[in-house]
DNA sequence: AACCGTATTATGGCGTACCAGATACTGTAG
DNA sequence: CTACAGTATCTGGTACGCCATAATACGGTT
């Protein structure tokens, strides 16, 4: 069975991740759940010692996060979280307005019951996780539902885009859904996007997910705003 | 005259660059305009030699650089230029053809004067670049018109990200303005970008703005498969 | 001459120590 | 109570060293 075997079948999944990497994650997810909040100073040397790395892999780190915008860097003063105004939010909900509609047309102009099914998997997800009333797989959900509805129409492109904004909203994304009718509302217009993909209508699934986004973004707008005047 | 002059009118331009945003540009540059090539090897000690920094500096623009996907970096074996794969740049075209058209509808609908000039000042330029056949002065103009179209309507954020995608595909950018008849048919394109704006019509500029890219794209991708082949 | 194991080299990953310059803080003298 | 000087803090940047790994060269064995 010499060559019977393909290597990748067999291939010993491998961690491999550096140190860096393993830091980037690890302050990255510190700041989109809030250990760090907007505009903490990250201290280069107290980041040393938290994460028990050297003065190098952090540095790098603040500079990917820089790059990604979760990070902004003050001159001689240092990286701070990033602060997210609100006229910057409604921008990253338009882009991604733009983007999740065209996947959404591109879905719907291939409408394989592949993709139907996997969408509808995770949108009962969604459904279910509202009904526990457990946010955190809300999210995922939501997540792996756009996911979906790039990748499988192969635009891993336009997905890292999505993601990359993404991240900066994170923690307006968690207080939308938390909104009062969110858990009906939400999975209603997500529907309609599938239903549009499964009667191949383009132009209807773009403009539920354009729908969508700008219900999410009209709640975050709410939000935002409240607790800003709230201060 | 104490306080008549605000401090922002007399205030020296300063540099205030740190040392590796220097050697950031320079490396991005040295990227984006051939001198390293694609799947090139990127050697920290030799950069550090070339750019007369430090390792710590040339790192850190090597994780920005590659959190911009100009450089990839293999695991064990270390960064490289990014390669470009033709399915991708279809997948970048086609995500400026979704930002763009969103910038040039939000134009149409505010259609002020202020905005074409300024678009029309760009396309003059455009035009008298490749009367000079000066390519560089093209991309320059390009980039401004393009520039004009996001920030009149201040969507700095998709103007970013249409940026950071653009680099990746420049060396296909400067192919693509360089072909035949491109010199009249692109600026016919967006010329028809500016008019559907001048008269405030949205959905004709979106279009016209899909047109232009969708335009450009077919250009790259016969370029692309041309070089491939030949190889 | 073909083959196989080992030494060397090249390179990235990571850590430490150090210095200069900007900024924020603080305590003291007038 | 204020002004100023001194000090602590922190980033920006540099230099150097160590280790792990991958590739290559080398040298001996069959």
């Amino acid at each position: 069975m010499s060559g019977a075997l393909k290597d990748a079948t067999i291939r010993v999944e491998r961690p491999a991740k550096t140190l860096r990497e393993l830091a980037l994650d690890k302050v990255r997810e510190a700041i989109v759940n809030g250990y760090f909040r907007p505009g903490d100073r990250l201290v280069e040397r107290d980041l040393c010692a938290q994460l028990g790395v050297s003065r190098t892999v952090v540095r790098e780190v603040l500079r990917h996060l820089e790059s990604e915008g979760l990070v902004a860097n003050l001159p001689n003063k240092g990286p701070i979280v990033a602060q997210l105004d609100i006229d910057e939010a409604k921008q990253i909900y338009e882009i991604r307005g733009a983007l999740e509609g065209m996947a959404a047309r591109l879905c719907a102009e291939r409408s394989s019951p592949e993709i139907v099914a996997a969408l509808e998997e995770s949108l009962t997800g969604i459904r279910n996780s509202y009904r526990d009333n457990d946010m955190t797989a809300v999210l995922a959900n939501t997540t792996s539902f756009y996911q979906t509805l790039f990748t499988m129409v192969d635009r891993h492109v336009a997905w890292g885009v999505v993601n990359l904004l993404t991240v900066r909203i994170n923690h307006l994304r968690s207080m939308t859904i938390k909104t009062e009718r969110r858990g009906i509302e939400g999975p209603a217009q997500m529907s309609k996007i599938v239903d549009a993909i499964r009667r191949g209508d383009g132009d209807g699934a773009y403009q539920a997910a354009m729908d969508h986004v700008a219900a999410a973004c009209a709640i975050a707008e709410a939000v935002l705003s409240a607790k800003t005047s709230a201060e």
